[in-house]
DNA sequence: GAATGATTTGACTATTCCGTGACAGCAGGA
DNA sequence: TCCTGCTGTCACGGAATAGTCAAATCATTC
């Protein structure tokens, strides 16, 4: 495959936002453009061949519906939405307009990076490839399984409910079993960029997610190992 | 690759620290720079095209984070804030306003050149390379491995449970195999910077060291070798 | 092989860090 | 409105780790 680095265009009249998302994703090995202004994002995303859109909804000028409807006249950049909380009936406009999925303000960093990469894989696979060749979202391990689309979280052949942030946080770890977290860089990461709380939540999480992990599979949650003095992990068993 | 000096701008109100990161940074060849206030050092920043800004979150005049936020208005020089250990609260917020890392003080040099040194490896690669290129972190000796992400070390094919300090002297001697360090060395760079302790300190994390890895693989264990009279070094069996 | 000085070791104490439970605030649904 | 889960905070008790020190051991030199 040709080694390109993928380009995105992050659109938000938020200078804070537009910086927030840049140096995530800039950590992630995208390059990054930015445009503050429905008009200047329109130009841009059909002058430029983004490999994806990150739009703000609520724009000056043109809003994020109108420049991905006109856009859409052009080409077919994937484009993600943004949403402020109180937008979210929007949704299905949205979608009707050419988004191909939305996320809600306050995001976190570790929500935006999910749906960016997982965008961008299907579309560079449906690119390369003939049919959705393993596009799956599910994350395998041997007492774990973890189905994204489906929101499902199976220990030991057993289903169970998590919470939205217990899933988030097992979810996170388990994109990078093995590498070990700091509390800090799981606040920054999993909660939403406005959050700015206790390191102690972080170990209250965890705490329940090893009980209920624990209450069917003792497997699975042997998995969430702490690090003494550094973090948490999600350790795969040999 | 271009083979320029990397330079850094040090920031801190504190003579003594400013210093010290001068001292370790330069042995280390990077090009360094000083500011003791956020105007100094704005402007500085704004005029020169440093590599990488370590940059004090309490300044006088204006602080770390506005120095940084205001920056961002014109580059995208990485930062790495050092924030005291009270300050912790603040450490989200610095992230935000496009902090790349940060370091807690008092810290230790070891760990400021470490991060230093992975950022703008980073930062190199995003430039010249696509991204994930091979940045691994991981050291590896005939008989002992050390993966810095899962923060791990396999002796012999067994993995070790060490603590902090233990793995911190341990991937500190790695890094540079068959050096001889003597124990002030060690202890200046391993610790952090307040600390004056007992030179016997070194022996003894060496000792628990030693045990650990002889439990599972004596030839690790004979690779942490005594210089009679000089200090410790990690010999690389030929 | 004795003297000397450096290192290893074990035991003890101090310190730091983590797991846990209890509780309060909130939001969403009935 | 009340009820019900979900979150985040906090403080305490226990566990793990770090540092000190002196006695025992070892390497080196004469």
């Amino acid at each position: 495959m040709s080694e390109n680095i993928e380009s995105i265009l992050v659109v938000d009249d938020e200078e804070r936002i537009r910086r927030l998302l840049r140096m995530y994703l800039e950590k992630e090995g995208y390059r990054i453009d930015e445009a503050e202004d429905g008009e200047t994002a329109l130009q841009k995303a059909i002058d430029q061949d983004y490999d994806l859109i990150l739009l703000d909804l609520m724009l000056p000028g043109i809003d994020g519906l109108e420049v991905c409807a006109r856009l859409r006249q052009f080409k077919a950049t994937p484009v993600i939405m943004l949403t402020a909380k109180g937008e979210e009936s929007n949704r299905v406009q949205g979608f009707e307009a050419g988004t191909d999925d939305y996320v809600v303000k306050p995001f976190s960093p570790r929500e935006v990076i999910y749906r960016v990469k997982a965008i961008l894989r299907r579309s560079s696979a449906t690119a390369y490839l003939s049919k959705g060749a393993n596009t799956s979202n599910n994350i395998v391990f041997p007492h774990l399984l973890i189905e994204s689309d489906a929101h499902r979280v199976t220990a030991g052949g057993h289903e169970i409910a998590l919470t939205p942030k217990e899933y988030e946080l097992l979810h996170y770890l388990a994109i990078s079993p093995d590498k070990v977290f700091s509390r800090e860089e799981l606040l920054k990461d999993v909660w939403n960029y406005e959050f700015f709380g206790d390191l102690r939540t972080v170990d209250t999480h965890v705490k329940r997610l090893r009980e209920k992990l624990n209450k069917v599979s003792p497997d699975a949650a042997a998995m969430i190992t702490t690090v003494w003095g550094v973090g948490y992990k999600l350790e795969v068993p040999k």
